[in-house]
DNA sequence: ATTCAAAATGACAGCGCTAACAAATTTTTC
DNA sequence: GAAAAATTTGTTAGCGCTGTCATTTTGAAT
C-alpha cells in the first residue's frame, strides 16, 4: 500500500466538516457562524447542532485573512498603576468574552521616544480591529492623530480633552468638589491640596474641583495651600513635609490620589501626629491601598472596571457599525467613522477613617 | 471608461510588493522574513532594504493560516493580585517584544466551574502557540493534563509540584527560613507565623521554611504560634487579633505575604502597639505595599518581572525547537515535546522598618 | 395554476502567506 | 574543464475562511 506524502494537515475540524455533517454548503455554515440573516431557522439549527457535535471553532487566522476583521482588540498601556491596569483588564475582558473578541496587550517600548510611532507599529503588526486607550497614552494627541490617519477605531478611558470620539470618563471636577464639601462639612476651613502629575489629564480637573469646592463655601483659594505632586508616594511625602512644617498648617489635606495620600500619612505618623484627630486626610481613586492603610483612607471611588467594560462595549459596537456601513464607503480606504460618544460615570465619595472634625 | 468592480482590496503592502521591488520571488522574501538560512547575504540585504522602504510588515493572519504557528502566546490568570499580574505582564511583554510574539490575555469565566474546560476553549479559539501559566491556575493538574493532551506547550511561573515541564520558581522554603534567621538573629525566640491560602502552592513551602528556620536555632515548633490565613488583608487582621489576644504573644510575627502583614499591622496599630519596638513584623513578596505602609515592611523580594520574562523565554525557545524538530515527527499530531527545565531564582530578604530586637 | 419578487442557498475565487518540491545557480572535486 | 555536490532561488498548491455573484427555492400576487 503506497501512501502519497501529504502536507501534514492540522487534523483540526474545519468548516468543511461542519458543512458536510449538516448537509449544507460551507457558505451557509459561515452565515450561521457570523449570525447573518437570511438563513432558515431550521437550517440554522441543523448547522448549530453540527458545530456542537464536532466541537468546532473557526480558525481566527482564516477568518482574518478572508474577511475584514481580526476579532481582536488591543489594549495599550504606558504607565498606569498596577491596580488601575488590573481593573481595566478585568473590565475589558468581560466585554470581550461576551462578544467573541480576543484581547491583545501591548506596552510601548520605553526606548522608543516616539509614542505614536510605537502605537502605529503595534497596530500594523498585530492587525487589531480597534484599540482601547487608557491614561496617560489616551491623552497623547499625536497617538490619536496617528490612529485617525490610519482609520483605526479606538475608545478612551478617562480622556481629558473635549476631542470627539468614543470614551468613558468620570467627573473628576465634581468628585473633587465633593471631597472639599465633605471636609468643609466637618468644619475644616483650611484645606491643603496636593495636585497630581502635570501630564496626567485628571490633574487639572481635580484641582479645579478643589477650587470650586472652596468657592462654594466662600473660602479663599490660597496659593500656599496647594503643592504640586506626581501621583507617587515620594511626592506625597514631600508635600506632607511641606505642610507639616508650616507655621499654620492646614487641618485637612486632600491628596489628589491615594498613593500621595499614603505618603502624606507616612510623614504624619512618622512625626507622631494622630490621624484623623489632629489632621484629616483624603485621597482619590479608592485603590485597595486605601483599605490597607491604617487608618483606612477616605477617598473617591473610581468605577474603573465598569468604565473599561463600557468603553470596550462602545468600541465593539462601533466596529459592528462600521462593518455594516461598508456598503456606503467608496474607495476611501480606512474611512471608518468613529462617531462620538462619551459616557460619564459617577465617582462617589467613600468615607473611611482619615477624616474627622478639626481639632479645637 | 468602465472600471471592473473589484473586491475592495485592503490596499496594504503585501509580500508581493516587497518581492517585486527587490527583484526576487516571494518565497525568498519569506525566507528573509523568517530568518531562514541559505539566502545569499546580498539578496537578504536587498530584501531587507525593500521591506524597510515599503514599511512592510507581514500579515499575521496569512502567516497563521499558511504556516504552523500564530506567533501569539496566551497568558491565563485566575486570581492573582493586581500587582503580581502587572509585574508578570511586564516581564512577559519584554520577552515577547524581543521575539516578535504577541500576547493574548485571558481570564477564565468565573461561571464556568471547570477550569480545564475554560482553558481548552480559550486555546482552541485563539490558536495561541503556547501558554504561560501563573499561580494559581498553573497548579491545577487538570489544566496541565488538558494542555498536554492537546499538545500545547506551556511554561509555569512558580509551580509547586515536581511535575516535569518548563518553569521558573523561587526557593520559598529557603527564603522563608531566611526570614526566621533574621528574626532569631535579632533575638526573637517566640515567632508567630501566618500561613497562606491552602490552595496556593507557596503556602506549604513557606511554612516548611518557617519550621526549618526554627529547627536551625533549636527552637520548638509550637502549634499555637501558627495560624492559617488566606493571603488577604482580612485574614491578616484575624490572625493579628488572635496573636495579640494571647496571654503570651510572640515578639515577632512572620506573615507569609505582605497583604496579611498589612492586616496584622493595622490591628497592632489600632491597639496602640508601637512597631517595631513592641512587635516585629515580616511579610513576603515585596509588593509596593510594603514600601507604602508605615512603618515600611521587612519582607522578601520576589523577582516576579524577571521570572516571568525568563519563563516566557523558556517557552519561546521551546516553540522554536519544536518547529525545527517537525521533521522527526511522523504523523503523531501534536506530539510536541515539552522538555523539562525549571530555573530557580533568588528571593532576597529586604530589611525595612518593621523588624527590631524584641522588647526587654 | 402562473408569474414574479423575495428569501435562502450555493459555487467559486482569492485573502497573503508558507510548505513541498523543482529548477537554476554556484561551488567543489577530480 | 567537466561532472558531481552543495547552495540558492523559484514555482505551485493550498491553509480555512469570507465576499461576490449566480442559482435555486419559497411565498405571495395575480
Amino acid at each position: 500500500m503506497h501512501q502519497k506524502r501529504q502536507r501534514p494537515t492540522t487534523g483540526r475540524i474545519t468548516i468543511n466538516d461542519v458543512a458536510e455533517r449538516s448537509g449544507v454548503s460551507i457558505k451557509t455554515v459561515s452565515r450561521v457562524l457570523n449570525n447573518e440573516p437570511s438563513v432558515r431557522p431550521s437550517t440554522r439549527a441543523r448547522v448549530e447542532a453540527a458545530v456542537r457535535a464536532l466541537d468546532y471553532s473557526p480558525n481566527p487566522s482564516a477568518r482574518g485573512l478572508a474577511g475584514t476583521q481580526s476579532r481582536m482588540i488591543g489594549l495599550i498601556y504606558d504607565n498606569p498603576s498596577p491596580n488601575y491596569l488590573f481593573r481595566t483588564i478585568t473590565g475589558v475582558l468581560e466585554a470581550c468574552n461576551g462578544a467573541g473578541y480576543a484581547l491583545s496587550l501591548q506596552a510601548p517600548n520605553p526606548d522608543e521616544p516616539d509614542l505614536a510611532e510605537s502605537v502605529t507599529r503595534f497596530v500594523s503588526q498585530s492587525r487589531v480591529d480597534g484599540l482601547l486607550l487608557i491614561p496617560p497614552v489616551g491623552d497623547v494627541v499625536a497617538v490619536l492623530d496617528a490612529l485617525e490617519a490610519i482609520g483605526l477605531p479606538y475608545a478612551r478611558v478617562s480622556p481629558l480633552d473635549g476631542r470627539p470620539g468614543l470614551g468613558v470618563s468620570v467627573d473628576d471636577r465634581h468628585a473633587s468638589a465633593q471631597v472639599v464639601a465633605h471636609l468643609t462639612g466637618l468644619g475644616h476651613r483650611r484645606i491643603g491640596f496636593i495636585s497630581g502629575h502635570p501630564e496626567h489629564g485628571a490633574t487639572q480637573s481635580r484641582l479645579e474641583g478643589y477650587r470650586l469646592g472652596l468657592l462654594r463655601k466662600d473660602l479663599d483659594f490660597e496659593r500656599e495651600l496647594v503643592v504640586g505632586g506626581r501621583f507617587d508616594l515620594e511626592s506625597g511625602r514631600r508635600a506632607g513635609a511641606y505642610f507639616l512644617d508650616m507655621e499654620n498648617p492646614p487641618t485637612a489635606i486632600f491628596a489628589s490620589n491615594d498613593e500621595m495620600a499614603a505618603g502624606l500619612l507616612q510623614v504624619a505618623l512618622e512625626r507622631g501626629w494622630r490621624i484623623p484627630e489632629q489632621l484629616s486626610i483624603a485621597g482619590f481613586d479608592d485603590t485597595p491601598l486605601s483599605r490597607t492603610l491604617w487608618p483606612p483612607l477616605t477617598t473617591v471611588h473610581q468605577p474603573i472596571r465598569h468604565m473599561a467594560l463600557r468603553a470596550t462595549e462602545l468600541l465593539l459596537e462601533n466596529l459592528a457599525e462600521n462593518l455594516h456601513e461598508n456598503l456606503d464607503i467608496h474607495g476611501h480606504a480606512g474611512s471608518k467613522r468613529l462617531g462620538s460618544r462619551v459616557e460619564v460615570f459617577d465617582a462617589p465619595l467613600v468615607e473611611r477613617a482619615t477624616t474627622a472634625p478639626p481639632p479645637d
